[in-house]
DNA sequence: GTAGGTGCAAAGCTTTTGCAGCGGG
DNA sequence: CCCGCTGCAAAAGCTTTGCACCTAC
Protein backbone atom coordinates (compact mmCIF):
# COMPACT_ATOMS: atom_id res chain seq x y z
CA UNK A 1 0.00 0.00 0.00
CA UNK A 2 0.90 3.44 -0.77
CA UNK A 3 2.87 5.31 2.16
CA UNK A 4 0.61 7.90 2.80
CA UNK A 5 -2.57 6.85 0.66
CA UNK A 6 -5.61 8.29 3.36
CA UNK A 7 -5.59 11.49 3.00
CA UNK A 8 -5.81 13.51 5.96
CA UNK A 9 -6.35 17.63 6.23
CA UNK A 10 -4.70 18.42 9.18
CA UNK A 11 -6.04 22.10 9.50
CA UNK A 12 -4.08 23.14 12.16
CA UNK A 13 -4.25 19.93 15.12
CA UNK A 14 -2.11 17.33 14.88
CA UNK A 15 -3.80 14.22 13.94
CA UNK A 16 -4.05 11.65 16.31
CA UNK A 17 -2.73 8.84 14.67
CA UNK A 18 0.90 11.20 14.80
CA UNK A 19 0.63 11.32 18.48
CA UNK A 20 0.04 7.62 18.94
CA UNK A 21 2.99 6.21 16.62
CA UNK A 22 5.08 9.08 18.82
CA UNK A 23 3.72 7.52 21.78
CA UNK A 24 4.29 3.63 20.86
CA UNK A 25 7.80 4.98 19.65
CA UNK A 26 8.39 6.46 22.92
CA UNK A 27 7.10 3.63 24.95
CA UNK A 28 9.79 1.03 23.01
CA UNK A 29 7.28 -0.52 20.53
CA UNK A 30 8.46 -1.28 16.68
CA UNK A 31 6.43 -0.54 13.97
CA UNK A 32 4.54 -3.24 12.57
CA UNK A 33 2.16 -3.09 9.89
CA UNK A 34 -0.68 -4.49 11.53
CA UNK A 35 -0.45 -1.59 13.97
CA UNK A 36 -0.45 0.59 11.17
CA UNK A 37 -3.58 -0.55 9.65
CA UNK A 38 -5.21 -0.39 13.23
CA UNK A 39 -4.24 3.32 14.15
CA UNK A 40 -4.96 4.40 10.79
CA UNK A 41 -8.31 2.70 10.47
CA UNK A 42 -9.21 4.74 14.44
CA UNK A 43 -8.04 7.65 13.25
CA UNK A 44 -10.12 7.73 10.20
CA UNK A 45 -13.26 6.62 12.49
CA UNK A 46 -15.81 9.46 14.26
CA UNK A 47 -16.94 6.65 16.72
CA UNK A 48 -16.20 3.46 18.66
CA UNK A 49 -15.92 -0.01 16.32
CA UNK A 50 -16.14 -3.24 17.76
CA UNK A 51 -12.66 -5.88 17.13
CA UNK A 52 -15.09 -7.59 14.91
CA UNK A 53 -15.77 -4.24 12.55
CA UNK A 54 -12.19 -3.48 12.78
CA UNK A 55 -11.34 -7.34 11.70
CA UNK A 56 -14.01 -6.94 9.06
CA UNK A 57 -12.82 -3.20 7.91
CA UNK A 58 -9.20 -4.01 7.18
CA UNK A 59 -9.94 -6.63 5.57
CA UNK A 60 -12.88 -5.69 3.03
CA UNK A 61 -11.99 -1.62 3.36
CA UNK A 62 -9.96 0.50 1.71
CA UNK A 63 -6.55 0.84 2.69
CA UNK A 64 -7.43 -3.01 3.40
CA UNK A 65 -4.98 -4.92 4.92
CA UNK A 66 -6.17 -8.39 6.41
CA UNK A 67 -5.17 -8.06 10.48
CA UNK A 68 -5.18 -11.55 12.74
CA UNK A 69 -7.96 -10.71 15.60
CA UNK A 70 -5.51 -11.77 17.56
CA UNK A 71 -2.90 -8.70 16.47
CA UNK A 72 -6.21 -6.82 16.58
CA UNK A 73 -7.09 -7.34 20.25
CA UNK A 74 -3.32 -7.50 21.50
CA UNK A 75 -2.58 -4.23 19.71
CA UNK A 76 -5.88 -2.21 21.32
CA UNK A 77 -4.69 -3.47 24.41
CA UNK A 78 -1.65 -1.89 24.10
CA UNK A 79 -3.13 1.10 22.67
CA UNK A 80 -5.38 0.73 26.01
CA UNK A 81 -2.65 0.62 27.96
CA UNK A 82 -1.03 3.81 26.95
CA UNK A 83 -4.54 5.35 26.90
CA UNK A 84 -4.37 6.30 23.62
CA UNK A 85 -7.94 4.80 23.47
CA UNK A 86 -10.71 4.39 25.02
CA UNK A 87 -12.85 1.32 25.68
CA UNK A 88 -16.69 1.83 25.50
CA UNK A 89 -19.08 -1.09 26.86
CA UNK A 90 -22.04 -1.12 25.43
CA UNK A 91 -23.83 -4.05 26.96
CA UNK A 92 -24.31 -8.28 25.51
CA UNK A 93 -20.17 -8.43 26.15
CA UNK A 94 -19.31 -6.19 23.58
CA UNK A 95 -16.59 -4.03 24.03
CA UNK A 96 -15.75 -1.02 21.20
CA UNK A 97 -12.68 0.97 20.83
CA UNK A 98 -12.23 4.36 19.79
CA UNK A 99 -9.37 6.83 19.39
CA UNK A 100 -8.85 8.81 23.02
CA UNK A 101 -8.21 12.71 21.24
CA UNK A 102 -7.80 15.54 23.62
CA UNK A 103 -10.49 17.01 21.77
CA UNK A 104 -14.56 15.76 21.04
CA UNK A 105 -14.63 13.78 24.48
CA UNK A 106 -18.19 11.99 24.28
CA UNK A 107 -20.01 9.32 25.40
CA UNK A 108 -22.97 7.32 23.66
CA UNK A 109 -26.32 6.20 23.39
CA UNK A 110 -26.66 2.43 22.83
CA UNK A 111 -30.34 1.73 21.01
CA UNK A 112 -31.16 -1.29 22.05
CA UNK A 113 -33.45 -2.54 19.51
CA UNK A 114 -30.80 -1.83 16.05
CA UNK A 115 -27.54 -1.71 18.04
CA UNK A 116 -26.52 1.38 16.52
CA UNK A 117 -24.34 3.69 19.13
CA UNK A 118 -24.90 7.38 18.95
CA UNK A 119 -21.94 9.73 20.03
CA UNK A 120 -22.63 13.23 21.89
CA UNK A 121 -21.43 15.50 24.26
CA UNK A 122 -22.33 17.24 26.98
CA UNK A 123 -20.55 20.15 29.19
CA UNK A 124 -23.26 19.92 32.32
CA UNK A 125 -22.38 16.46 32.11
CA UNK A 126 -19.26 16.44 32.13
CA UNK A 127 -18.86 19.23 35.07
CA UNK A 128 -20.62 17.30 37.10
CA UNK A 129 -18.62 13.99 36.98
CA UNK A 130 -15.88 16.02 37.49
CA UNK A 131 -17.43 17.47 40.68
CA UNK A 132 -18.17 14.52 42.31
CA UNK A 133 -14.76 13.13 41.10
CA UNK A 134 -13.17 15.75 43.64
CA UNK A 135 -15.73 14.65 46.24
CA UNK A 136 -15.32 10.74 46.59
CA UNK A 137 -12.56 8.76 47.96
CA UNK A 138 -11.93 7.44 44.88
CA UNK A 139 -9.84 7.84 41.88
CA UNK A 140 -11.67 8.60 38.94
CA UNK A 141 -9.36 7.88 35.66
CA UNK A 142 -12.05 7.37 33.33
CA UNK A 143 -15.70 7.75 33.26
CA UNK A 144 -18.33 6.06 31.05
CA UNK A 145 -21.77 7.08 30.48
CA UNK A 146 -23.73 4.77 28.23
CA UNK A 147 -27.55 5.55 27.32
CA UNK A 148 -29.58 2.70 26.73
CA UNK A 149 -33.13 3.33 24.80
CA UNK A 150 -34.49 3.91 21.55
CA UNK A 151 -32.77 5.72 18.47
CA UNK A 152 -35.00 7.91 16.71
CA UNK A 153 -36.40 4.91 13.80
CA UNK A 154 -36.91 2.45 16.38
CA UNK A 155 -39.02 4.87 18.28
CA UNK A 156 -40.86 5.48 15.70
CA UNK A 157 -41.92 1.95 14.83
CA UNK B 1 -20.07 3.66 55.35
CA UNK B 2 -23.76 5.04 56.79
CA UNK B 3 -24.70 1.75 58.47
CA UNK B 4 -28.40 1.99 56.79
CA UNK B 5 -30.40 -0.96 57.95
CA UNK B 6 -30.66 -4.06 55.78
CA UNK B 7 -33.15 -5.53 57.62
CA UNK B 8 -36.54 -5.73 55.76
CA UNK B 9 -38.23 -3.10 57.88
CA UNK B 10 -41.07 -2.51 56.03
CA UNK B 11 -41.63 1.07 57.70
CA UNK B 12 -43.43 2.84 54.72
CA UNK B 13 -41.94 1.23 51.90
CA UNK B 14 -42.64 -2.01 50.57
CA UNK B 15 -39.79 -4.25 50.23
CA UNK B 16 -38.57 -5.26 46.49
CA UNK B 17 -38.60 -8.83 46.89
CA UNK B 18 -42.50 -8.72 47.40
CA UNK B 19 -42.57 -6.29 44.73
CA UNK B 20 -40.71 -8.81 42.81
CA UNK B 21 -42.60 -11.65 43.47
CA UNK B 22 -46.04 -9.72 42.87
CA UNK B 23 -44.56 -8.77 39.50
CA UNK B 24 -43.89 -11.65 38.14
CA UNK B 25 -47.30 -13.36 39.51
CA UNK B 26 -48.98 -10.96 37.56
CA UNK B 27 -46.86 -11.99 34.22
CA UNK B 28 -48.05 -15.32 34.44
CA UNK B 29 -45.31 -16.75 35.92
CA UNK B 30 -45.14 -19.53 38.45
CA UNK B 31 -42.91 -19.82 41.54
CA UNK B 32 -40.04 -21.52 41.75
CA UNK B 33 -37.52 -22.41 44.42
CA UNK B 34 -34.52 -21.37 42.50
CA UNK B 35 -36.15 -18.15 41.43
CA UNK B 36 -37.41 -17.40 45.47
CA UNK B 37 -33.60 -17.98 46.25
CA UNK B 38 -32.28 -15.60 43.88
CA UNK B 39 -34.99 -12.99 44.29
CA UNK B 40 -34.05 -13.63 48.19
CA UNK B 41 -30.58 -12.97 47.86
CA UNK B 42 -31.00 -10.07 45.50
CA UNK B 43 -32.76 -8.13 47.91
CA UNK B 44 -30.48 -8.48 50.69
CA UNK B 45 -27.34 -6.77 49.10
CA UNK B 46 -26.51 -3.08 48.77
CA UNK B 47 -24.61 -3.59 45.28
CA UNK B 48 -24.61 -5.40 42.30
CA UNK B 49 -23.35 -8.92 41.93
CA UNK B 50 -22.11 -11.03 38.99
CA UNK B 51 -23.58 -14.21 38.21
CA UNK B 52 -20.09 -15.80 39.20
CA UNK B 53 -20.96 -14.20 42.69
CA UNK B 54 -25.08 -15.18 42.90
CA UNK B 55 -23.96 -18.38 42.03
CA UNK B 56 -21.49 -18.85 44.58
CA UNK B 57 -23.47 -17.68 47.52
CA UNK B 58 -26.01 -19.35 46.75
CA UNK B 59 -24.53 -22.47 47.26
CA UNK B 60 -21.97 -21.55 50.25
CA UNK B 61 -24.40 -18.80 51.80
CA UNK B 62 -26.51 -18.90 54.64
CA UNK B 63 -30.02 -19.23 52.52
CA UNK B 64 -27.71 -21.78 50.79
CA UNK B 65 -29.71 -23.54 47.88
CA UNK B 66 -27.69 -24.44 45.21
CA UNK B 67 -28.73 -22.84 41.83
CA UNK B 68 -27.24 -24.05 38.99
CA UNK B 69 -26.09 -21.36 36.52
CA UNK B 70 -28.45 -21.60 33.74
CA UNK B 71 -31.33 -20.91 35.88
CA UNK B 72 -29.42 -17.79 37.43
CA UNK B 73 -28.77 -16.75 33.77
CA UNK B 74 -32.47 -17.30 32.75
CA UNK B 75 -34.21 -15.77 36.13
CA UNK B 76 -32.08 -13.00 35.64
CA UNK B 77 -33.08 -12.41 32.20
CA UNK B 78 -37.04 -12.73 32.86
CA UNK B 79 -36.31 -10.16 35.81
CA UNK B 80 -34.43 -7.80 33.68
CA UNK B 81 -37.25 -7.93 31.04
CA UNK B 82 -39.89 -7.04 33.80
CA UNK B 83 -37.59 -4.00 35.18
CA UNK B 84 -36.68 -5.48 38.39
CA UNK B 85 -33.12 -5.68 38.19
CA UNK B 86 -30.40 -3.88 36.46
CA UNK B 87 -27.68 -5.08 34.27
CA UNK B 88 -24.50 -2.72 35.35
CA UNK B 89 -21.61 -3.42 32.78
CA UNK B 90 -18.62 -3.24 34.62
CA UNK B 91 -16.05 -4.11 31.54
CA UNK B 92 -14.44 -7.50 30.75
CA UNK B 93 -17.48 -8.84 29.64
CA UNK B 94 -18.25 -9.09 32.65
CA UNK B 95 -22.04 -7.81 33.84
CA UNK B 96 -23.46 -7.12 36.79
CA UNK B 97 -26.56 -7.25 38.37
CA UNK B 98 -28.66 -5.30 41.13
CA UNK B 99 -32.40 -5.24 42.16
CA UNK B 100 -33.46 -1.87 40.78
CA UNK B 101 -35.62 -0.10 44.19
CA UNK B 102 -37.60 2.61 43.17
CA UNK B 103 -35.96 4.46 45.93
CA UNK B 104 -31.89 4.43 46.74
CA UNK B 105 -31.30 4.71 42.28
CA UNK B 106 -27.20 4.76 42.16
CA UNK B 107 -24.41 4.27 39.78
CA UNK B 108 -21.08 2.50 40.42
CA UNK B 109 -16.85 3.15 40.58
CA UNK B 110 -15.10 0.02 39.80
CA UNK B 111 -11.53 -0.35 40.66
CA UNK B 112 -9.69 -1.63 37.88
CA UNK B 113 -6.46 -2.80 39.99
CA UNK B 114 -8.88 -5.01 42.89
CA UNK B 115 -12.38 -5.29 41.00
CA UNK B 116 -14.09 -3.96 43.73
CA UNK B 117 -17.55 -2.23 42.94
CA UNK B 118 -18.35 1.03 45.01
CA UNK B 119 -22.21 2.53 44.62
CA UNK B 120 -22.42 6.08 45.00
CA UNK B 121 -25.81 8.36 44.27
CA UNK B 122 -25.14 12.00 42.46
CA UNK B 123 -28.41 14.30 41.98
CA UNK B 124 -26.24 16.60 40.02
CA UNK B 125 -25.45 13.92 37.95
CA UNK B 126 -29.05 12.76 37.56
CA UNK B 127 -30.18 16.31 37.07
CA UNK B 128 -27.90 16.70 34.25
CA UNK B 129 -28.63 13.52 32.46
CA UNK B 130 -32.24 14.04 32.81
CA UNK B 131 -32.19 17.15 31.03
CA UNK B 132 -29.80 16.04 28.42
CA UNK B 133 -32.57 13.22 27.55
CA UNK B 134 -34.88 15.92 27.00
CA UNK B 135 -32.48 17.38 24.29
CA UNK B 136 -31.57 14.58 21.87
CA UNK B 137 -33.29 12.46 19.43
CA UNK B 138 -33.38 9.67 21.19
CA UNK B 139 -35.78 7.77 23.98
CA UNK B 140 -33.54 7.52 26.94
CA UNK B 141 -34.73 4.07 28.89
CA UNK B 142 -31.98 3.53 30.92
CA UNK B 143 -28.87 5.03 31.87
CA UNK B 144 -25.29 3.60 33.23
CA UNK B 145 -22.59 5.71 34.57
CA UNK B 146 -19.23 3.64 35.48
CA UNK B 147 -15.89 5.65 36.81
CA UNK B 148 -13.20 3.67 36.19
CA UNK B 149 -9.68 4.37 38.45
CA UNK B 150 -8.36 3.24 41.83
CA UNK B 151 -9.76 2.32 45.30
CA UNK B 152 -8.59 4.51 47.98
CA UNK B 153 -6.78 0.94 49.48
CA UNK B 154 -5.24 0.47 45.88
CA UNK B 155 -4.28 4.18 45.21
CA UNK B 156 -2.41 4.21 48.21
CA UNK B 157 -0.78 1.22 47.28
C1' DG C 1 21.58 -11.09 13.97
C1' DT C 2 18.32 -10.22 17.58
C1' DA C 3 14.27 -8.63 19.82
C1' DG C 4 9.94 -7.66 18.94
C1' DG C 5 5.58 -7.94 15.85
C1' DT C 6 2.23 -10.91 13.45
C1' DG C 7 -0.61 -14.91 12.06
C1' DC C 8 -2.73 -19.21 12.92
C1' DA C 9 -4.93 -22.31 15.86
C1' DA C 10 -6.38 -23.81 20.13
C1' DA C 11 -7.86 -22.72 24.74
C1' DG C 12 -10.52 -19.77 28.22
C1' DC C 13 -14.09 -17.13 29.73
C1' DT C 14 -18.88 -15.78 30.50
C1' DT C 15 -23.26 -16.60 28.74
C1' DT C 16 -26.91 -19.21 26.03
C1' DT C 17 -29.48 -23.19 24.47
C1' DG C 18 -31.51 -28.26 24.41
C1' DC C 19 -33.50 -31.69 26.66
C1' DA C 20 -35.06 -34.68 30.55
C1' DG C 21 -37.21 -34.55 35.03
C1' DC C 22 -39.30 -32.28 39.14
C1' DG C 23 -42.88 -29.36 41.12
C1' DG C 24 -46.45 -25.76 41.46
C1' DG C 25 -51.35 -24.73 40.43
C1' DC D 1 -52.63 -33.74 35.25
C1' DC D 2 -50.45 -30.19 32.66
C1' DC D 3 -47.28 -26.56 31.94
C1' DG D 4 -43.53 -24.36 33.28
C1' DC D 5 -39.45 -24.18 36.28
C1' DT D 6 -34.75 -26.50 37.12
C1' DG D 7 -30.63 -28.85 36.44
C1' DC D 8 -27.15 -30.87 33.73
C1' DA D 9 -24.33 -30.69 29.87
C1' DA D 10 -23.03 -29.16 25.63
C1' DA D 11 -22.64 -25.23 22.53
C1' DA D 12 -22.02 -20.44 21.20
C1' DG D 13 -20.10 -16.17 21.44
C1' DC D 14 -16.06 -12.89 22.23
C1' DT D 15 -11.46 -12.69 23.92
C1' DT D 16 -6.85 -14.48 25.27
C1' DT D 17 -2.77 -17.35 24.95
C1' DG D 18 1.05 -20.46 22.73
C1' DC D 19 4.01 -21.08 19.35
C1' DA D 20 6.34 -20.53 14.87
C1' DC D 21 7.52 -17.29 11.38
C1' DC D 22 8.48 -12.75 9.69
C1' DT D 23 10.11 -7.91 10.07
C1' DA D 24 12.07 -3.77 11.87
C1' DC D 25 16.15 -2.10 13.66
Amino acid sequence: MGPIAHGHDHGGAECWAERATETLATAGYRRGGARAALISLLDDQRCALSAAEIEDTLRDGDGGRPVARASIYRILEELEALKLITRVEVGQGLARFEAARTEGHHHHMVCDACGQVIPFEDPDLERAIQQLARRVEFTVAEHDVVLHGACAACAAS
